[in-house]
DNA sequence: AAGACTTTCTGAACGTCGTTCAATATCTTT
DNA sequence: AAAGATATTGAACGACGTTCAGAAAGTCTT
């Protein structure tokens, strides 16, 4: 038995969430099991409900934590005031994604499951990462046909179905293209109809 | 115990397939489960063994049904030799994804396991579909920055991305437009980018 | 028609999962 | 040291997919 004293609550869920961040990456979503979890950081399961309310807390947390990163990499590009394009940005995205397959699949396969509760810092952390996006939108020349914001979240779900279905091999079945190449056709056509100038 | 010549195992196989498009339809993804579609024909999970490989074969076939279901709405837009633009086929889509909202989240949230494995006829279907797609990308006017193969498979994608993100709910997280208000928009944009007309 | 053979169906069994909760172990206070 | 409070455990529950020995039903042979 783990003497009470080992860890106090926060490190246990700090623990937790760094197993399950650990066997996400290396295994897959499905792979990720309360039980699983409780194993690896040695205590048992019930130990995990004194400390997350459901395995859906222990995987918004996870989940949080990959967004946090992606968005970190997006606003890193905008550091010392520099003025990402939207290549630039499309590049951090599609590294981030290709690196971190796994956790940033796990955002859309698993977290979803009931979005409408999700926390507001959750929500300020999204529209932290497009305002990033939108930023770069309204830099591009052009009369654009459509809002900034508008244009940005378009931009924003349409990488995501790219990214998506290339995650999970769908991709494969219907282009020779990658994922990476089709992302950057988006993002030049959306550059030419805001503007007139490829991306 | 059933009686072994109530039924084909070709019947079985339907009444199966039915049954999990109703229980889809009706409660969502996760309520589908080979028990419960077991119980619901009358007969015992180990029958199902008889006439499936597994689950997975039982939801690639419903999958194959909604994907077959939704070509065809989009090979009706062509019947009789019209030539629908692009607007006309995302209505179609637009309509078919919120008609069909869990049978289409279906599609990806399930099927997609093992994309490798798809059989023939699942990617042919796909490919039909997109074929009416870049057929109308082909009929824009304007000298098209890409191929309307890959242009229309990056709207494929972008629709996938929004309307995903529209059904999990977590499009409005981060604006008020509907999926269809942003799918538009991605129409429109990929309308102006290819020729100078909006859709 | 009767028995032998084949096919089909069943349902209990296995190991998994998330979740709950009485009992136990540990820590704190008196 | 004893009593009280709190944290941890692990067995239990009901679900899941999957397997498979045995029972039931259908078919064939003589």
């Amino acid at each position: 038995m783990a003497r009470r004293s080992d860890h106090t609550h926060d490190e246990i869920r700090d623990m937790a969430v760094a197993a399950a961040r650990t066997k996400l990456e290396a295994d897959g979503l499905e792979k990720v099991t309360l039980r699983g979890i409780a194993r690896d950081i040695g205590y048992s399961p019930g130990t995990l409900y004194n400390v997350f309310d459901s395995t859906d807390e222990l995987m918004m947390r996870v989940n949080a934590a990959t967004i946090d990163d992606l968005v970190a990499a997006l606003a890193a590009a905008e550091a010392d005031g520099h003025e990402p394009d939207l290549a630039e940005l499309l590049s951090v995205y599609s590294g981030f994604v290709q690196a971190n397959a796994n956790r940033w699949q796990a955002v859309f396969d698993y977290s979803l499951a009931d979005p409408s509760a999700a926390p507001g810092w959750y929500v300020e952390k999204l529209n932290a990462g497009l305002a990033v996006v939108e930023r770069a939108v309204a830099r591009l020349p052009g009369r654009p046909p459509y809002p900034p914001a508008v244009t940005a979240r378009v931009l924003w779900a349409g990488l995501h179905g790219i990214f998506s279905l290339g995650a999970e091999g769908n991709l494969k079945l219907v282009t020779d293209r990658s994922a990476a190449d089709l992302a950057e056709a988006l993002v030049g056509l959306i550059a030419i109809a805001v503007g007139k100038e490829a991306a």
